[in-house]
DNA sequence: ACATACATACCAAATAGTTTGTATGTTTTA
DNA sequence: TAAAACATACAAACTATTTGGTATGTATGT
């Protein structure tokens, strides 16, 4: 894909950069108040470089919401909640990790997906399909341990396992919220306590069967 | 505020009306999304009638988050939940009724201000604030609610009553994302359900004291 | 006589997208 | 194997339209 040459080694990989642009710009300004041209200018490349790796500035967006997918699901695959051996650990262990990720800068640990979501929704149906999918695919990721955790713990419940994982990133989406309008995470802290608290409660009903719990 | 004449009887609520207009086309396509014009012609006034009543863009939008805030409140102080004589079930009953109120189209019953919260919290300083005032303004309400039951529950927690109270309006702005980004409103049914078994869960763990709780 | 509530016409700047040009790498062919 | 032909990855300048905002005029009420 990209293509260095001697003059100029830092060539080809200008799509990546407008990637990387894209997911730090929007995430402060939005989708629409973020202009070709500032992406450009973060990118550092010229407007010629982007409508030659992308048709549209919607097309961008859409690329730019598959790039979050995969450097997320790498990002997350690599975490350490996964080592737990109870999958209620790793559950738990998943909403612990959200939680030490938010520190700095709100840009730095805020959802891309979740911000266009919001915009884009009734006015690109291309965006919003693609955020969808980054949302969505990053919860099914929580499915199994979730229908595990319910097996060992001998749950019987009228929510699907489906459900609860979107609960989960409703809650983060919702703090992110909270977050961004007092411009401190402590409210977003605040709000993912109460989430682990729900998911050891609900877990906490009926004991542990077959394998012992620590 | 208004001037109504003979010739134009509606005349004289063209602030309303922009108001108004700012609430519904907001929502749908965002706040950078949405032009002077597009709201002018959603409201039926001109470009002058615009700036004779707001001297800029983002004054409407404050404005806007302002008059949010006084219906919305207006709408959850006339609703039935209220009149539940124990504390915990106004909580469920607010909770419900939030429930009872997604249907329809999504501009219809989502957020306006945590829509323009997630755009603007980095550019637009003053209308983040007017976002979070109302947002904190509402979960205010709550906390009254939460405390005593508390106390009639005999909970003694290492949570507030303000931090669950901005538990519930992360959890709804999260499920307004998630039925966004499928258009289906059935997502933030479901998380509102994880909410209220939680609220459940976390006062049943204690019984209650003092006053009967039926 | 004065203030309010608009309507109309206008403007400079910003916008997404296009056109054209050029340096470099790859493939094909004589 | 060398050169021609082609493709890729940009750069720079340009354009039509839209943007938020302004300047000015006018009808109506106090």
């Amino acid at each position: 894909m990209s293509r260095p040459t001697k003059q100029h080694p830092e060539r080809g990989d200008a799509r990546t950069r407008l990637l990387d642009a894209a997911r730090d710009v929007i995430r402060a300004k939005g989708f629409a108040a973020t202009s070709v041209d500032d992406l450009c200018k973060a990118a550092g490349v010229t407007k010629g470089a982007f409508f030659h790796h992308f048709p549209s500035k919607e097309a961008l967006a859409v690329a730019a919401a598959g790039h979050w997918a995969e450097t997320t699901s790498a990002f997350f695959a690599g975490a350490p909640y996964h080592r737990h051996q109870d999958p209620l650990d790793r559950l738990l262990g998943y909403v612990e990790f959200r939680k030490s990720i938010i520190e700095g800068d709100l840009v730095e640990f805020t959802c891309l997906v979740g911000t266009m979501t919001q915009e884009v929704y009734a006015s690109y149906p291309a965006i919003r399909d693609a955020c969808a999918a980054s949302i969505f695919g990053h919860a099914a990721t929580l499915e199994p341990d979730i229908a595990e955790a319910m097996r060992t713990h001998g749950i019987k419940a009228d929510w699907t396992p489906a459900s609860l994982a979107a609960h989960t990133q409703a809650v983060l989406q919702g703090a992110f919220i909270l977050a961004k309008a007092t411009g401190d995470c402590v409210v977003a802290i605040e709000s993912i306590d109460h989430l682990k608290r729900y998911l050891a409660l609900l877990f906490s009903q009926t004991r542990p069967q077959g394998s012992p719990h620590g």
